[in-house]
DNA sequence: CTACCAGTCCTTTTT
DNA sequence: GGACTGGTAG
């Protein structure tokens, strides 16, 4: 057996070396499935049952892929840059740079990302005159994209109604306009590169022939239409190698459809399942914590992971007054476990919503402590940095729309709503290019790539027809452009940029800002980042896939796809040693010494809005078992009975997910979990209807009741044993009803309505209620 | 046209 | 509690 095979378990080993068929391999949290992935692809290479140009790997986020290539570059004599390995949606950008006549698209084709989109679904919105409130724009970008993603274009969308009608207006209308700009935003790279292999025979069958074996990671994780993508490129001599873990499946909410996996299996007759069971990262306690809370749930194509480490520590649970005082727990126990030895960047505060981070953020803060929070804003999301890139754009492809709008006034220069209005009516009375062989407004095609590129229609094209003040200031920032444009022609990426960034006024205007030096300072870092980007990475040759081709895409597009696919590191401070903070959906995939998770409070963790969508709870559960599996050796869970969310106070009850842990795994650093729970046991009878409903227990009835019972059961403890509903005489008042409650403890208020004297708000500490 | 203030709405997130 | 939006005053 040669070297880079060995200390591969049997159920890693078989998956390696498996015949060249399709396959699905479960691989559980901690299994060791991007070593299977990559050990696979080199296996194939190293005993030529395939060529590097005959593999298509395909991740779903860039650290992923660049992991995977590091990896190969280390057990291959080979450079995998020419290889296919990339996201779903770098390697569409691939091919449909490559094919973009095929595809319909200019060269040098923009990509929206989010925030993009969502600023051109708006004017979409506005130019139609639609009501806002009726249709959120977000709503409608949410409405495209989950079109898109089902391959379904706005004239395949079967419309029932007047309000789906007019969504799907909205849909042709955007897609019309992003043609118009040249755009692309991430959905439609992955359905025009769909689209081009469904109409382009020869093409798909190309591609299909040539990736004789396609490997797939987080496969659980794919929607419809990249399941669909990759069986259009699954030839019949290819195999399709799916990896995949169907309790780690956490992004429904976005699309992923976990049923491709059971999909898959029947689709291609997969004849080989492989089950990776054997976890390598936590000990004992923390793995049958998992196996115990995932069991609970129904949809699963189950399996159950082991270790051959020892049992370990059990996990620790501990019950806060308060989310302050959460956090102060979490602070002093970082700060022991800290002068044990452990790196601080060995610990993680894990948490369901970003809104949980700012109590910690200020305990560590108070407590000198270095953290870093995940999520933030990514380098190349800052408004200054798309500021700069929306200039980049222009002098790439002036037609952009969204790059114009966004920067035509920014820095000020005396073009406001009006002169933007004016500007917009002039484009849409523009002749449209509506047929393709009229050229835009003198603009003759000189060859297709222009006449793509330059349609008629766009704001740019309707600058100079523009009379008036708005004309006027209008044609000064074209001609800003024109000469940005001449004068960079030529020079490199690293010097264009620069040179952009010193002439687009960006500078001058964060001069004067208070806040202004980062923005200025990061200005500097994009003209660093375009320095030394290496075109090379980006492009490959479309014949053979070994060699690169500059000629295929020129810089500048290429830099501003990587600045719109990889959006950049979250935050500054990589190196530092420093606590990780960041949402369970983000800890995905990481591991650490020591693992905090935060806020197991029924309403937060499970989320209360998850409870009302189907199998909602399930992929809740699921979130739980990613957050569980992070931990090696010491996994802390803690309960706030009272938190602060959206200003005011909340009263929660435990999770249930901690009922799901077998006592015997766990230990109480608090005492008073027992008699909470007992609450939580009777709390149905304090809400007669939810009790009746949750008998019918489908997780949707009985979520709802779980939870708003909690509502009415937390108060009952943190109030001393008074609780909302409860008949109360008071000395004075006389006789009344509690309504209401707020607080804990000393600071415990609650809200009375006396039958004699009215409602009023009375401090337990200081009132003397008496129950009845 | 810009700058400031009040009212609203709150999951999760990668590409 | 805070980010974002929309309206109004300058």
């Amino acid at each position: 057996m040669s070297l880079y095979l060995e200390h591969l378990n049997p159920e890693q080993h078989a998956a390696v070396t498996l015949p060249e068929q399709h396959a699905l391999i479960l691989a559980g949290a901690g299994s060791g499935k991007t070593r299977v992935l990559t050990t696979r692809i080199a296996w194939l290479i190293k005993n030529s049952l395939a060529s590097p140009g005959q593999i298509l790997a395909v991740t779903f986020t860039n650290k992923a892929a660049r992991e995977m290539q590091t990896r190969l570059s280390a057990m291959l004599p080979i450079n995998p840059r020419g290889m296919w390995i990339g996201t779903f949606h770098g390697l569409c950008n691939r091919m449909l740079r490559a094919h973009h006549r095929d595809a319909g698209l200019p060269q040098t084709f923009q990509i929206l990302d989010s925030a993009d989109q969502l600023a051109a679904v708006k004017r979409i919105v506005k130019s139609m005159n639609v009501d806002e409130d009726k249709f959120p724009p977000r709503e409608v970008q949410w409405f495209i994209n989950a079109r898109k993603e089902e391959g379904l274009r706005a004239q395949a969308v079967g419309a029932q109604d007047g309000i789906t009608r007019r969504y799907v207006e909205m849909y042709a209308a955007y897609d019309a306009q992003c043609q118009r700009d040249g755009v692309v935003d991430f959905s439609e790279l992955l359905l025009r590169s769909y689209e081009l292999l469904t109409r382009n025979e020869v093409l798909r069958a190309h591609y299909a022939e040539r990736f004789r074996h396609i490997l797939v990671d987080e496969f659980q994780d794919t929607n419809r239409l990249q399941y669909r993508w990759l069986r259009l490129l699954c030839g019949p001599n290819s195999a399709l190698f799916a990896v995949g873990d169907d309790d780690q499946s956490i992004y429904r909410f976005r699309g992923a459809n976990v049923g491709n996996m059971a999909d898959f299996e029947r689709d291609f007759a997969v004849e080989k399942v492989i089950r990776l069971e054997q976890n390598y990262r936590s000990q004992g306690n923390i793995l049958s914590a998992a196996n115990a809370l995932i069991a609970h749930n129904e949809n699963r194509l189950g399996k159950n992971l082991w270790t051959a480490a020892g049992e370990g520590e059990p996990l620790r649970v501990y019950e806060a007054n308060s989310d302050l005082d959460e956090a102060r727990f979490i602070v002093d126990e970082v700060q022991a476990l800290s002068r044990e030895g452990v790196p601080y960047q060995d610990m993680a505060v894990l948490y369901r919503s970003n809104a949980q981070s700012r109590v910690i953020e200020h305990a560590l803060f108070g407590a000198g402590i270095a953290y870093r929070v995940y999520g933030g804003l990514r380098f190349f999301e800052r408004a200054e940095v798309k500021h700069a890139l929306a200039y980049l754009r222009l002098v790439a492809t002036p037609e952009d729309d969204n790059a114009l709008l966004r920067v035509c006034n920014f820095p000020p220069r005396g073009i406001g709503a009006r002169s933007v209005e004016a500007l917009v009516d002039a484009a849409r009375n523009a002749p449209t290019a509506t047929d393709s062989n009229t050229p835009a407004f003198g603009l003759g095609p000189d060859n297709e790539d222009a006449r793509l590129s330059r349609l008629a229609g766009s704001l740019w094209s309707s600058i100079p027809q523009l009379a008036g003040k708005a004309g006027t200031s209008l044609q000064a920032f074209r001609a800003l452009i024109e000469r940005l444009q001449q004068e960079t022609r030529g020079l490199t990426l690293g010097e264009t940029a620069a040179h952009v960034i010193a002439h687009s006024g960006l500078i001058e205007h964060y001069g004067k800002e208070r806040e202004g030096a980062d923005r200025i300072e990061n200005l500097n870092e994009l003209v660093n980042a375009a320095t030394g980007f290496d075109p090379a990475e980006a492009i490959i040759d479309i014949a053979t896939g070994e060699t690169t081709d500059p000629t295929v895409v020129d810089p500048l597009t290429a830099f501003l796809s990587h600045a719109a696919l990889e959006a950049g590191e979250h935050q500054a401070g990589e190196g530092q040693d420093a606590l990780q903070m960041m949402t369970v959906h983000s800890a995905k995939g990481l591991e650490f010494q020591v693992v905090f998770i935060s806020g197991l409070e029924e309403g937060l963790f499970p989320h209360e809005q998850s409870l009302n969508e189907r199998d909602g709870l399930e992929e809740e559960r699921r979130l739980a078992y990613v957050a569980i599996t992070r931990a090696r050796t010491r996994l802390y869970l803690t309960v706030a009975q009272t938190r602060m969310l959206h200003g005011q106070t909340r009263y929660n009850l435990p999770s249930r997910f901690l009922n799901e842990v077998p006592e015997t795994l766990m230990k109480w650093l608090t005492p008073r979990y027992n008699e909470r729970r007992a609450r939580a046991d009777d709390a149905a009878w304090l809400n007669p209807g939810a009790s009746a409903r949750g008998h019918f227990s489908s997780d949707f009835s009985a979520g709802a009741a779980a939870a708003q019972s909690a509502r009415f059961a937390a108060p009952a403890s943190a109030l001393g044993g008074f609780r909302i509903g409860q008949s109360v005489i008071h000395p004075k008042f006389g006789q009344g009803v509690i309504v209401d409650a707020e607080g804990a403890g000393s600071e415990a208020r609650v809200q009375v309505n006396f039958s004699r004297n009215g409602v009023k708000w009375l401090a337990l500490g200081v009132a003397k209620l008496t129950a009845v």
